[in-house]
RNA sequence: GCGCCUCUAGCUCAACGGCAGAGCAACGGACUCUUAAUCCGCAGGUUCCGGGUUCGAAUCCCGGGGGGCGCACCA
């Protein structure tokens, strides 16, 4: 709960306008309940939405009477005054609908209610489903009952609210000043909603795993560090939940998923929020075919469910994400790209040389498996428009990913592409445990070389392989990307309702 | 982290070295068919904060803070 502490200011701020607006509205509230009227009513039945009195009553003519009486709930969102006629648009969860109101024909109290009314007020009504003499569907207002005073302010009632400050801040003033924003959400929360419904419908069980962990593994990422005081040691807060997921397969949950609130101790950036979320799904008995199959599903049922369409506009043109989405093999790509084959079997000095020319900086530390990922990731991703499932990453690069029996340098690995980003990635797991355990003595290796994203190695996990691992199709799916594609929008921080922000400073 | 931009009334925006303004919202009034209602009237300011230059600073300079964009890191 909130306290009035930054109204209890000195005098001379008293005079301020907010504090006077904000004062006025307190009067009008305080007045009607010295006349006996509660101003926060713990109750309104409703009985109809404005999306269903719409539906209902769609072909009635002007001055129009139905005899249907209704509740309705909402916020006042506008009022037009005409003396004794007053119009107000009520707004609900649905959308708006109008109010049409003959103040001569309103009891005492609901007189005294619309007296007392602000833009930004909740309030029921009751009424009967008429239409203006313009038309206008609207309920024709019998009582009004105040349900919570608004004695802050709203937004512009036009203009909204623009300050992207304040909009990130106070996201709830942004979803009830600006269309817009409820739109975005609506799409984000129909993604999640369809992907979680296909999963469970195709068998999959939802799970819940760990996200204070002693070490931080499944991805490579700076964590953030916590502190359980219970046990006096430091925990890390999870970078994805891949190895606990592989670890309820081997207990005999075939097929499990969760969408995953991940942390990474990173940058931000419009396509960066240090926590995000991602969903990520285990299929037993399924390779990276599966995982591919699995992964254009999903992101299917997201398109039609929460936009009723599969083409997109992005920075770089339309995409239509109508599958099957085509298949290539990574090195085909590159060669196409650089103009010669490269392979990460060849040189670190040949695959380096390669790579300043192409402007990719490189770093003495990095292997040929390293040093192709970054032809692929800063020379060929950003020119795929997709979707692309790009198949066929280097080992080095993917330390749970099972190799390729005919190429041990490549991994049975894809990632979904479209307008030259990322947003899913898959493998064939990797599920013989002397190879992971080796894998892992790589990544410390990397790690006493100074690289500061290296693997930890999990010997949990590896024991855990060693009572069997079936071969398994893994994907993770980046869901606030992908609702920023499909709600055509440039910024995460506009599909996160409260991305991460420096704190506010209390202002003196 | 570096560079560029930005912060003015509750909200949206003007003024860009010379009296801080408008629209919406509010307040007072008129109005029984509006829907960005209209009309008349009235009120509302720590121009993000702190310093400096100047006869004079919202405006120019320095420092600080919040935010945005780009680059870097990453998904």
């Amino acid at each position: 709960m909130t306290t009035g502490a930054e109204q209890s200011g000195s005098d001379d701020r008293s005079t301020r306008p907010l504090d006077a607006l904000m004062a006025e509205r307190r009067a009008k509230r305080d007045a009607l309940a010295a006349a006996g009227i509660d101003p926060y009513p713990a109750r309104f039945d409703r009985t109809d939405l404005a999306s269903d009195v719409r539906r209902r009553f769609t072909d009635l003519g002007p001055d129009a009477r139905t005899g249907v009486e209704v509740a309705m709930a909402g916020r006042i969102t506008a009022r037009r005054g005409h003396g004794k006629l007053v119009f107000l648009s009520l707004s609900d969860r649905s959308g708006p609908i109008q109010l049409l109101v003959q103040v001569g024909e309103l009891d005492a109290r609901s007189a005294a209610v619309l007296e007392a009314c602000d833009l930004g007020d909740w309030m029921g009504v009751t009424g009967e489903v008429v239409t203006s003499r313009r038309g206008e569907l609207s309920v024709g207002v019998r009582t009004l009952v105040l349900l919570s005073k608004a004695v802050r302010p709203l937004p512009d009632k036009w203009h909204g609210l623009s300050e992207a400050d304040t909009r990130y801040r106070q996201r709830e003033l942004d979803l009830l000043a600006n269309p817009e924003t409820r739109r975005i959400f609506d799409i984000r929360f129909a993604t999640i909603a369809a992907m979680r419904r296909a999963l469970v419908d195709d068998h999959f069980v939802e799970v819940e795993t760990p996200i204070l962990q002693a070490q931080a593994g499944g991805a490579i990422a700076r964590p953030f560090v916590t502190h359980a005081n219970a046990l006096d040691v430091d925990l890390r807060l999870r970078i994805a939940p891949e190895i606990y997921l592989k670890r309820l397969v081997v207990g005999g949950y075939e097929r499990v998923f969760e969408v995953a609130r991940n942390f990474r101790n990173e940058g931000l950036s419009t396509r960066h929020n240090p926590e995000f979320t991602a969903l990520e799904a285990y299929q037993a008995f399924g390779d990276v075919a599966t995982g591919m199959e699995l992964t254009e599903r999903l992101v299917l049922a997201a398109a039609d469910a929460a936009c009723g369409r599969r083409t997109f506009a992005t920075r770089n043109g339309d995409v239509d994400l109508t599958p099957p989405w085509p298949r290539r093999e990574l090195l085909d790509l590159l060669a196409e790209a650089l103009g010669r084959p490269v392979h990460p079997s060849q040189p670190v000095g040949a695959l380096a040389a390669v790579c300043r020319e192409h402007d990719v900086e490189v770093d003495d530390a990095w292997g040929p498996g390293k040093l192709v990922f970054e032809l692929y990731d800063k020379v060929l991703l950003p020119t795929l428009l997709g979707p692309v499932l790009v198949c066929g990453f280097p080992v080095e690069v993917s330390p749970l990913a099972r190799h390729r029996p005919d190429d041990p340098v490549l991994t049975d690995r894809f990632e979904l592409v479209v307008d030259g980003r990322e947003y899913a990635n898959g493998y064939s797991e990797l599920n013989i445990p002397e190879e992971q355990a080796e894998r892992f003595r790589f990544e410390v290796e990397a790690a006493e070389r100074g690289d500061p994203e290296a693997h930890p190695a999990d010997l949990a996990f590896v024991r855990s392989l060693e009572y069997g691992l079936p071969p398994t199709a893994g994907i993770g799916i980046g869901i606030d990307r992908l609702v920023m594609l499909l709600a055509e929008v440039d910024a995460i921080r506009d599909v996160i309702l409260f991305p991460m922000l420096r704190p506010e400073v209390a202002q003196g």
